[in-house]
DNA sequence: TTAATTCATGAGTAATAATGATGATTGTTT
DNA sequence: AAACAATCATCATTATTACTCATGAATTAA
């Protein structure tokens, strides 16, 4: 009935004065303005102008719709303008989800520069799933998830963003310091100090510990600084990707220690639904992860 | 760009859970429907829904449209029903001018039998003129005006309401109460208490004592109530329509005294603007003050 | 595998909107 | 007062837009 038409002819009459003032200004006839309301008029069956000398004057009900207007275009007007500015990747809400630790510490330092380049932008952090990110990614409780993960999954995509290791964190006092690399055995009689999660979820344990047989014993800890406070004063060793060891190693008395002969390597991923590959916000994101080794290994 | 229908398909989307379900629900074929947001989605350059299955899921601008449509669509409806009960006199504003005392007392009572018969329309009544209340009327400050005097006037018409007749009112034990009638010289002596407007603007003078040649002393009053209760205890004597000097001769030891032998009849006419005779709240306004004597007269 | 449901798409038709021309009215200028 | 300019309404025509129908592809349930 009330189409943004009739709402766009009120108030450009309201504002110029004239019809045909208003049609100049909506590049229009004023015959189509004229033929417009009319039809209106009948289908509501009541007269929203008058003439009125050889203007026109805004009836009650004119007034009335020429509100409706002033409320009513401005929301789409900016509507159209946030599309936009979607539709250019430049606004929207970054759902981003992590499941592990280092994930969660590689994006703090990530994201004040994606914010920085995107700042229409809104990002929210996921970190507790009901089952596993993978399930939030498909439920569209988030739509990018950061995984050392790569694992198949249907209309999933990953892209591999940033490569480190995991290393061993020793006091710089400790025995083991002197060594270049460890095997698994060395860590046999350590308190290993871990993240608060399953260890068949920490590489430590699936890729390193457990093919040797080793089981070492583990003390599961909130905050990673305590964690480094306590290697520090020797009542444990842990396990940190070798970015992340190399700044406590220059500030406390620590030293980061390849784990094996050949190191522990990994790679953090970004996963997207295949739907989602070309939205832009998500494709920045993955390009600025992608240039995170002259971030994060400062 | 962004139209009802598109606000309208996203939120029937979003109520039905399918396409197929929202075009039934808008008497509409799913294809049309699709069509729709498709072309939207083309000018916009975003997509605004995503097949997941084979049902859609609203993309985060699709989010955005919802909630958009759910803003204004409901606007857009009140809308059209208050307009609708525009269309059938039922609602809107009825602004109200009256230039006279009298007016104003007549209306007073008019009113409540209006606003209980029209309960959507909201009253305004307006006392001041920055020159005359027919200025106001073709000024469109006022839609109606009460007034006694129907002055011809282009673009204006005039519909008598109310017949009544100018008493003068006089304490009881007043020597001019034996009185039937007076002629203008039985007030040569008297104080006239008056309202405070001109006297060219008030009948007594203008029909009565100035033909006559008769110019009685003349006292303004703020307030009716206290002009009677002066004339009560012999300060002085007023005129009033007949019908309210009758409600104080109940009331106080008053009476009210005919002037000159046929009486000085007035009449009350509603005016309105040519343009706005068939606007139904006015219609019922004069049809209302055309039956005002059962009211007015008690 | 078959059948049923749901959405997308293309072509054709129906409905709607815009234009251009014209006439009527009003206000201004000569 | 007469001519003129400005403004809006209306009609007939054309252009545009929206809708439908028919069909195909993808997905889910039987």
């Amino acid at each position: 009935m009330i189409e943004r038409t009739h709402l766009r002819i009120i108030r450009a009459l309201a504002e110029n004065g004239s019809l045909t003032a208003a049609a100049n200004a909506l590049f229009l006839t004023q015959s189509a303005l004229s033929h417009q309301i009319r039809y209106l008029e009948q289908k509501l069956e009541i007269s929203l102008w008058q003439r009125d000398g050889r203007k026109l004057r805004l009836t009650q009900a004119g007034e009335l719709m020429l509100q409706v207007a002033q409320q009513v275009l401005p929301v789409l007007e900016q509507t159209e303008q946030t599309l936009q500015a979607y539709s250019e990747g430049r606004a929207g809400i970054l759902r981003l989800g992590v499941e592990c630790h280092p994930c969660y510490e590689w994006l703090k330092k990530i994201l004040a520069d994606y914010l920085r380049e995107m700042p229409q932008m809104d990002v929210d952090i996921v970190h507790q799933f009901q089952f596993s990110g993978m399930e939030g990614l498909l439920n569209h409780h988030i739509d990018l998830l950061v995984t050392p993960d790569a694992v198949k999954q249907l209309g999933v995509i990953y892209q591999p963003m940033f490569d480190y290791e995991l290393v061993l964190l020793v006091a710089e006092n400790h025995e083991l310091s002197k060594h270049d690399y460890i095997e698994a055995t060395a860590l046999q009689h350590e308190l290993l100090l871990t993240f608060p999660v399953a260890h068949e979820r920490l590489d430590v344990f699936t890729q390193f510990l457990m093919p040797a047989g080793i089981n070492p014993r583990a003390k599961a800890m909130q905050s990673m600084d305590i964690m480094v406070q306590m290697v520090a004063l020797q009542r444990g060793v842990t396990v940190l990707p070798n970015w992340l060891a190399l700044e406590f190693c220059q500030t406390l008395p620590v030293k980061a220690i390849r784990l094996g002969q050949d190191g522990l390597a990994k790679t953090l991923f970004a996963a997207i639904r295949e739907t989602d590959q070309d939205v832009g916000y998500l494709q920045k994101f993955i390009f600025l992860g992608k240039q995170s080794k002259n971030v994060v290994m400062v």
